[in-house]
DNA sequence: TTGTAGGCGTTATCAT
DNA sequence: ATGATAACGCCTACAA
C-alpha cells in the first residue's frame, strides 16, 4: 500500500480511478439498455427487439448483443418497461390474510410459478372484507400490474367481471367467465362428500358439521357435499348438528362449545376446514372428550400442520400449493393470449388418526 | 399542446365513457398529473410540488389542485414516479419461505405498517439458501425498491452492509451497523433462558435441547440461553441431550427419534421453536410418551397454532407480527432520514399445558 | 411562488 | 432488418 506520507503532492486520485474503472466492468451497477447497444454497436431499438423477440434480427447482431448483455450484466429495468407501456412484469395477488396457513401455501405456489417467467407477485390482503378487497385491487391497478389473481374473496362476480375489462384476471374458488377472465376451483363438494362418506363408512350416523362463512362458495359447496353424503346413506339431516363458523381455530373451538350446549348426540364431526378442526379437538378435550376415542373428526385442506396435530388429522387433500401454482400458470397463459387450462387434482381422502370406527 | 401523433383514426376524446367497454387495452380510470394541472389551471410542476410537499405553494392554487385531484380521482402513478428517479413506493422484503407460519406473521405486520404510509411490500423468498437470497435481493434492486427489509437470512453481514450502500436496509435478527442500515433483534438468549429456567423451576434437571440450524444467530442465542440457565442452576451440560435440528416440524419429530435412540434419561425438552415442538410432541406420542405426563416441553415463538395443540404449548412469546411492524416502521424512519428506534417487547413466558412439575 | 424544459430506461412508431 | 425519434407520467433543476 502506498503510504500517505509520500503522497503529499503525488496524485493519489489516478490510482483510485483506475481501480474503480476496473471494477466497473463487473456487472454491479445499473447498466442500461443504451449501454448494451453502444457496446454491441447497434441501436437501442435493436436491443429491445432482441429482448422481446419483437422482430427478426440478424444472427451477427444478436450474438453481439447477447455478448454485451452478458458481459455487462444487463438486466432490463421493469420500472421503465412499465412506463413505456410495456409490462411491469408483476402480477397482483389478492389474498385475505397473508399469514394464514391456508393462503400462505397458495401464495408460495404462486411465487414459484411466477418466478420462472420473470414475474413478481404483489400480495395485498383483503382481510375478509369487501372494502379492503376493493381497495387492494385499486392499489394493484395503480401499480399497473399486468394481471390480477384473486383468491376467493367477497367481491361479487359482477364486479370482478367488470374489473377484468382493465386487467386480465384469474379467480380461484369461483365460477365466472369472461374474455380476459379465467376461473377455476377445487371440487369442494366432492371433497366434502368424501370426508362425510368416510365417517359414515366407519359407522357414524350422528355427524356434526362445522361450516365456514356461507358468503363463500367453497363453504356452501362443502356443506352440499356433506348433505349429499347423508342423503346417499339415507341419514336424516339434523339442523342441530350443523354449526355455522368461520374457518378459524377459535371458531372451531367455539362451535364445539355451542354443539355441546345443544345437548344433542353425535359421534363424529366433519370440520369443513383443518383450522377449525384443530380448535374443535381442543374444544372437545376441554369437555373431556378424546379424539378419536370419543369423537371422530375429519378435516378439509390437509394443511402441513395436520400431520402433526394430536392425533394427526384425517382430512381431504386440497393441494393448496399446487392450486396457487396453477393459478399463476393460468395467468401466464392469459398474458400470452393463450387459453388457460388447469389440471387440478381430484379431492382425495388422507386417512390419519382422528377418525375411527364408531363404537357399538 | 396537441402533440398527438398522426393518428390513423379520429382523435377520440375519452370524455364520453361507454357503458359497454369492449376495448380491454386501456385501463379505465387513468388520470394523469397533467390532467390535474390542466383542470386546476396550474403547471404540472406545481401539482407535483403539492403532492410531494417539495415547496410552498399559494393557498389558492393548492385548493384548486386539491379539488382537481379529488374530482378527477387522480392517483399518482408509482411506476412513472419510480422512473423519474423518485420513489417507487415499494419496499422489498426478503423472507425465507412466505408460507412459513413464523414468517407469515412477520410479513403480515410489515404489510399493515407499510400500508398506512402508502408503501407496498414486495416479498421474495430466500428459501434458506444463500444463492436464492442473493438473487432475491437482486430482483428487488432491479425493481428499484426504496428500501429492503431482510428477515434473518444467510447472507453474511459484510455483504448486507455493502448492499446498504445502494438501498436503505433494515435487518431483523442480526446485529450490524451502518449509515443507511438498521438492525435489531429479539432477545432470543433471554427468552431461551426463561424457557429453560421454567423447566428447571418445575424440577427438571435432564432437559433436552432441540436446536435450529446454527448458521443463524437466533439459533445460537437460544442455545446460549439454555446454557445460561443450566449454568445458573449448576446443572451439568450433557451433550447427549443436545439435538441439532432445523426449526421444522419434521425436524422436531426426527430429533426426538434420535434422542430416544441415544437412550439417555430426560424428563423435559426445550424446543427452540414452536414448530419443532409440534413435531416433538408427535414423536414422543409415537414412543408412547405423553406430554406433559411423561415429558414436559416448552417451545419458543408462540405461534398462533400453539394455543391449539394438544396439549396447548407452553412457550416464549415472541410477538412476531409486532416485530414485522417494527421493522417496517424502522424502514419508514430510515426513508424519512430519521433515526429508527424500535421498542421490542421483552421475552415473556406463556404458560399453558405442555410443561408440568417433574415427577420423581 | 410558479412555469419551462430536460430526463429517467424502454417500447413503439415511424422511416430508411 | 435497422435506426431515429417520439411517447410513457412524473420529478427536478433552472429560469422567470
Amino acid at each position: 500500500m502506498p503510504t500517505k506520507t509520500a503522497a503529499k503532492k503525488a496524485p493519489s486520485k489516478p490510482a483510485e480511478r483506475s481501480e474503480r474503472t476496473e471494477r466497473a466492468d463487473r456487472p454491479s451497477g445499473v447498466v442500461t439498455l443504451e449501454q448494451v447497444a453502444a457496446r454491441a454497436g447497434v441501436s437501442p431499438s435493436t436491443v429491445s427487439r432482441i429482448l422481446n423477440g419483437t422482430a427478426t434480427v440478424s444472427e451477427v447482431k444478436r450474438a453481439a448483443v447477447d455478448e454485451a448483455i452478458r458481459t455487462l450484466g444487463f438486466r432490463p429495468n421493469p420500472v421503465a418497461r412499465g412506463l413505456a407501456g410495456g409490462r411491469t412484469m408483476s402480477i397482483g395477488v389478492v389474498t385475505q390474510r397473508i399469514s394464514s396457513p391456508f393462503y400462505g401455501e397458495a401464495l408460495s405456489g404462486i411465487e414459484v410459478a411466477l418466478e420462472s417467467a420473470g414475474y413478481v407477485p404483489l400480495f395485498v390482503s383483503g382481510n375478509w372484507n369487501e372494502a379492503d378487497e376493493r381497495k387492494a385491487i385499486e392499489t394493484l391497478l395503480s401499480r399497473r400490474v399486468d394481471g390480477v389473481i384473486v383468491l376467493a374473496g367477497r367481491l361479487d362476480n359482477k364486479e370482478l367481471a367488470a374489473l377484468s375489462a382493465s386487467v386480465p384476471m384469474v379467480v380461484v374458488g369461483r365460477q365466472l367467465a369472461g374474455e380476459r377472465l379465467f376461473s377455476f376451483s377445487f371440487d369442494n363438494r366432492a371433497g366434502a362428500r368424501l370426508a362425510t362418506e368416510h365417517l359414515i363408512s366407519l359407522g357414524h350416523r350422528r355427524i356434526a358439521l362445522l361450516l365456514g362463512d356461507l358468503v363463500h362458495d367453497d363453504a356452501i359447496d362443502r356443506q352440499s357435499g356433506y348433505l349429499d353424503a347423508l342423503a346417499a346413506a339415507n341419514i336424516p339431516v339434523d339442523p342441530e348438528l350443523i354449526l355455522q363458523s368461520d374457518y378459524t381455530e377459535a371458531g372451531g373451538m367455539l362451535a364445539v362449545s355451542r354443539l355441546m350446549e345443544r345437548d344433542v348426540a353425535f359421534s363424529a364431526i366433519f370440520s369443513s376446514n383443518d383450522q377449525m378442526a384443530y380448535g374443535a379437538i381442543l374444544g372437545l378435550a376441554r369437555r373431556n372428550l378424546r379424539v378419536p376415542d370419543d369423537v371422530s373428526i375429519v378435516g378439509f385442506d390437509d394443511l402441513i400442520m395436520s400431520r402433526y396435530t394430536m392425533p394427526p388429522l384425517t382430512t381431504v387433500r386440497h393441494a393448496v400449493y399446487e392450486t396457487g401454482a396453477q393459478a399463476a400458470s393460468a395467468m401466464l397463459a392469459l398474458l400470452q393470449g393463450e387459453k388457460p387450462r388447469v389440471q387440478l387434482a381430484a379431492p382425495e381422502l388422507v386417512m390419519r388418526e382422528s377418525a375411527r370406527r364408531a363404537v357399538r
